[in-house]
RNA sequence: CGAGGUGUAGCUCAGUUGGUAGAGCGCUGCGUUCGGGACGCAGAGGCCGCAAGUUCAAGUCUUGUCACUUCGACCA
């Protein structure tokens, strides 16, 4: 077909969600202005629309922190080679993926210096000063920074070689205060995302093979892409006094005797934004969930040239706004229809059009980004109207991001392998060995995702070789 | 780190048998437009990734190198 000049859109369309989720999941990124590629491989530049979500998320997560206690700190950038190597099994697992300083200036350092993959080691450090009595217990603190891992294949917010990110590291007097500020941390992550970016998620423990490197163990918040395939939201630890030994954090305990700490650590990063963009956005661009979105209502004039009226509604509906949601007016010089698609690219929850037409009816034309549904509101109720519209379209996102959550049982391998390329959780018995966690990624190309805390029992043997089950555990293909 | 692919304007790309650089979008200015990605006119913008080589002549051919990218293995 021949396809003149005129007949073309004026702007590329992005790459549909079901064609290529891949590259659809880059046009929004890129066209939805949240980042720019750097020079330097896996390392991005957020801009303005894509900072502005790791700051509305930095907020309201550190708002929960302070509400359970914690207190922010920051660690240094560097981590001396033999601080890292204290740990064992931590040093094993970051190796691969750790940047070294070796030079100061022209000057080789005596000894190499890490760039932070993760700050274990500076808390241990650090904790192992301040910590004496059982009076300085618990410490429960948390640093706000940006890490760096050595990453071979890297992705926009999902896997880069520079990402932030909170950290919280804390030490307790016994296990079970430790063990209790681990799952604390993990629903303080999952209502975080049930609440404010309108994702459900799977709460659980990661199996022996996916745990982290120095763990006893380690929880996990699992949700759901558009795609199928399952993403690691957060985590939480629980590290026992692993970490204690090995750095020598003793206190004095009410009976007069030296104990070693018992630590957490949990950590959530700027790789949420792509789970908020893959679980939510659409083929006309990013949805954002409104108590995230930057902007919450743009206001757009139409047909503005026809009448003065236009632009005065605009500036006195914005005026009368302002207090009650993020409100913008795009007064910009570009056409009605461009501004709605480029708004509509941005996943700008609401968009409110007052035209001629409006002004005579004495409403505005009020479009929902999520659902596409218009309703005309009376000017004189918007303020109350887009609250409550705002809070519908949250419980809109999460009840549809919900359903697409599917779980499949799996009673048998043959079921099991049969579902593997389908969207969404396979659940199914696990005897608990790695030999049929392996056996199970080897032929299905899925890997446990976690242990859930809603355990069932589907059957009492093993998916895999048959023996008796230990756990029912949550199957996927992951990011 | 293994296998493919791609490097030309800000972006997406075209560039024939080697002959000295093009289009659309975007950008700047002026004017007309504006209820679903408007239009006219005028303009600015290039180390053809980088380095060697072949040739009278290289965006084009050869070699090397670097970067990006897709798929695997590894990972928040």
């Amino acid at each position: 077909m021949c396809v003149s000049n005129k007949d073309k859109k004026m702007v590329e369309a992005i790459t549909s969600r079901e064609d290529d989720f891949a590259k659809w999941y880059t046009d929004i990124v890129k066209k939805a202005d949240l980042i720019e590629y750097s020079s330097v491989q896996g390392c991005v530049i957020l801009k303005p629309a894509g900072y502005a979500l790791w700051e509305n998320i930095q907020a309201e997560m550190d708002k929960r922190f302070k509400e359970t206690g914690h207190e922010n700190i920051y660690m240094p950038l560097f981590i001396p080679e033999s601080l890292l190597q204290k740990e064992k099994d931590h040093v094993e697992g970051f190796a691969p993926e750790v940047a070294w300083v070796t030079h100061g200036g022209s000057n080789k350092l005596e000894e190499r210096l890490c760039v932070r993959p993760t700050s274990e080691t500076l808390f241990c450090e650090l904790y192992a000063k301040i910590v004496n009595s059982y009076r300085d217990l618990p410490k429960l603190y948390n640093q706000w920074c940006s890490v760096v891992r050595w990453e071979k294949t890297t992705r926009p917010f999902l896997r880069s070689r520079e990402f932030l990110w909170q950290e919280g590291h804390t030490v307790h007097e016994n296990e079970e205060d430790a063990r209790t500020e681990t799952i604390k941390m993990l629903n303080v992550y999952s209502d975080f995302c049930k609440e404010f970016l309108a994702i459900p998620v799977i709460k659980g423990k990661k199996t022996e093979k996916e745990k982290f490197a120095g763990a006893v163990d380690t929880y996990t918040i699992e949700a759901l892409m558009y795609d199928g395939k399952a993403l690691q939201a957060g985590t939480s630890h629980y590290f026992g006094d692993g970490f204690a030994r090995a750095f020598d954090m003793k206190f004095t305990d009410r009976n007069n005797n030296l104990q070693y700490m018992h630590q957490t650590s949990w950590g959530v990063s700027t790789r949420i934004i792509g789970a908020v963009i893959m679980v939510h956005s659409d083929d006309n661009g990013l949805v954002l969930p409104p108590k995230l979105a930057p902007t919450q209502c743009v206001i757009i004039p139409v047909a503005a040239n026809k009448s003065d009226a236009v632009l005065v509604k605009c500036t006195e509906v914005a005026a009368m706004l302002k207090n009650i949601a993020r409100v913008k007016l795009d007064d910009s010089n570009n056409s009605a229809g461009w501004k709605f698609a480029e708004h509509e690219m941005r996943g700008v929850p609401i968009r409110i059009e007052i035209g001629p037409k409006d002004i005579e009816a004495g409403e505005a034309l009020v479009t929902i980004r999520f659902s596409g549904e218009k309703r005309k509101i009376k000017f004189e109720d918007l303020a109350t109207t887009i609250p409550t519209l705002l809070d519908e379209i949250h419980d809109a996102m999460y009840d549809a991001a919900n359903k697409r959550m599917t779980v499949t049982a799996a009673k048998t391998f043959d079921e099991l392998k049969e579902n593997a390329n389908n969207k969404g959780f396979i659940k199914a018995m696990w005897c608990g060995n790695l030999e049929c966690e392996d056996e199970i990624k080897a032929v299905g190309g899925i890997t446990s995702r976690c242990i859930p805390f809603e355990q069932e029992e589907i059957s009492n043997t093993c998916v895999c070789c048959s023996k008796p089950a230990k756990h029912m555990v949550y199957w996927g293909k992951a990011y």
